[in-house]
DNA sequence: GGTACGCTGTAAAACGTTTCACGACCCCAG
DNA sequence: CTGGGGTCGTGAAACGTTTTACAGCGTACC
């Protein structure tokens, strides 16, 4: 049981291969007789067409590559999504997770170059990341996304984070809240070091406003409960009365783990969140959460990427910013 | 500037082109000196084999396929990290999202065909799926996921839906429930369909208690809520008091849905989820669920296609099947 | 001293497709 | 009747790699 070929197909419809690659690709090169044989041939033998030939004739792969740091995250899972409406039909999305840790990414790229992708878009993690990208920026079109190039070399999609985390510090503020606490998750993220940026700028200009800082190394709820927990273990005249994380995953835990504890949200301590997932929504609390358009960006991403290879523009560490909003539910402003 | 070749290598060590190859893949087939001389040479060219010449020449691309339903669903990004496991170094699993739709189902399954993957994992929507499956099976190893092959040609590896459905049902009845709605998405899947037989049977067992139907066509946490709501304007005589969903998603929707509208979960109507997503220990009320260790599946499926491809095992209905746990939390038994 | 053999390097074929260049055929105008 | 131009089909080259088969050479053994 050998593989279906195109001397298969010829042979069946009783014409050349040239004939039956014509038929395939450009159908008005040939008649419309053969055009027909040819189809029926194919369905016949059920003949699929083999990538790796193609793309070693023709030179493109119809590929564009994509490293996300966790797929498992919504706000990636559509950012993916976004990329793959700009690319539109023919071309696919060779999505590589690189998981927070940088040897993969590094492999993903290796991998990028091996099945020549035409273009890829990178989320890179940390500053080796961002290393990494430029380096492959020299061979293949890349766009970063949600990263801004430093250097000013490489285009750019992202979302403006000390926006983000100034609008949820400054709508804590607004609620009369005077003792934040900032939790992050990885400060080697140049996001989380944004956000927190923005928190900064938002408690500066307020004298009266104090800022405390909390670190977790994972973004999961199970972690988030357990700094929830640590919170409500506080003194009450030590205990902060607004908090502001980077991951709504660790939000919805920090919730529940002050809940748990019988701190009440958002009476003793609001909480906001960041990304807007589905869940922020039906959360113990719903959660009060800056939200990112990421299918959008993705789209712009994908769009500029697309531009890239086909030459219309060309890379100027040109940096398209979106402007995060936030969506205000009960963990800060209660049921009302 | 133009891509470097293993010609270029050749020429820039002083060998023939055969050398650098056999240099690279076989190293004990040439002299220790030759090695070195490509190994330099390689790196000061920065030469990375094309991939599509090699898998044009070797035949085998490395490559595993795997289809799922929604790679949103942690669930399925457990499975697909099972697999990635499975697979191990040199083998690279190719992620298809079919995303509910049958046609990206076929699309993928051609796409598979095309890049030559060695065999695939298929996690098949609905019952045309399965033909798909079956098709694909005739040209490349399958190992079917998380559903059993009725015809007892493909292997599979899957969960025990209908061991999962009366779980949750007598659950519910031992907790004195004696109403229960059954609320499913999508009745043409087959999980869907067996976790509903489960939870017929046990009430069956039953004679006191009854049995209602709902149906969503999405499984979103937004729809869940639109179902709760729905549930919570019953009159309270025909209002269940127990609800068995087929999804974390849409359950704490329903839990949300009915908290809004006043309803207590559990005092008036308990609910249980299914697959215990990370979310489910957070919700409004931390969530009664359904637990499948979908990372060990995705793992056992990962092993028995490599057993497959590698000629190990022959292809014979095999089915392996995972039991299902309880995770119980508060949505039925309240906080205690 | 000749044969056989092992070791190492290389030329050339092969993988399956697309495309280039050419030729056959037909039609119409001169 | 001939020539020019258009249409449509085809053989063969080309893409970049691996692998086969062979050649050259030195060594060991009879």
């Amino acid at each position: 049981m050998k593989r279906v070929g195109i001397r298969d197909v010829a042979r069946h419809a009783g014409v050349s291969m040239s004939s039956v690659s014509n038929a395939l690709n450009k159908p008005e090169r040939v008649s419309d007789e053969i055009v027909q044989r040819v189809r029926t041939a194919v369905d016949e033998l059920g003949y699929v067409p083999l990538q790796a030939a193609q793309q070693l004739r023709i030179g493109r792969s119809g590929l564009l590559g994509m490293t996300v740091i966790n797929i498992t995250n919504p706000f990636f899972a559509d950012l993916v999504s976004g990329a793959e409406d700009a690319a539109g039909a023919g071309v696919r999305v060779l999505v590589g997770n690189s998981d927070d840790d940088e040897d993969k990414e590094r492999e993903y790229f290796r991998l990028f170059e091996r099945v020549q992708v035409e273009g890829a878009l990178v989320s890179p993690f940390g500053e080796a990341g961002e290393r990494l990208a430029r380096q492959l920026a020299r061979s293949i079109p890349v766009v970063l996304v949600d990263r801004v190039d430093d250097e000013g070399v490489l285009d750019s999609v992202s979302f403006d984070d000390v926006a983000g985390g100034r609008m949820a510090a400054e709508h804590l503020i607004s609620l009369g809240r005077t003792r934040l606490t900032f939790l992050g998750a990885r400060e080697e993220v140049r996001q989380v070091r944004e956000r927190l940026e923005g928190v900064r700028q938002a408690v500066e200009a307020h004298p009266r406003v104090s800022l405390d800082l909390m670190w977790s190394h994972r973004t999961t709820s199970e972690r988030g409960i357990a700094m929830g927990a640590r919170i409500a273990e506080l003194p009450e005249d030590e205990r902060p009365d607004g908090v502001v994380t980077t991951n709504d995953h660790l939000a919805c835990g920090v919730v529940h783990g002050l809940l748990r504890a019988g701190v009440r949200v958002p009476e003793d301590v609001a909480v906001v969140g960041y990304d807007d997932i589905e869940f922020a929504a039906v959360a113990a609390v719903p959660l009060t959460s800056v939200r990112q358009p990421a299918r959008d960006m993705g789209r712009a991403a994908g769009v500029r990427l697309m531009q890239l290879i086909s030459g219309e523009a060309q890379a100027s560490g040109h940096a398209i910013r979106f402007e995060p909003e936030l969506s205000v539910r009960a963990s800060t402003v209660g049921y009302r």
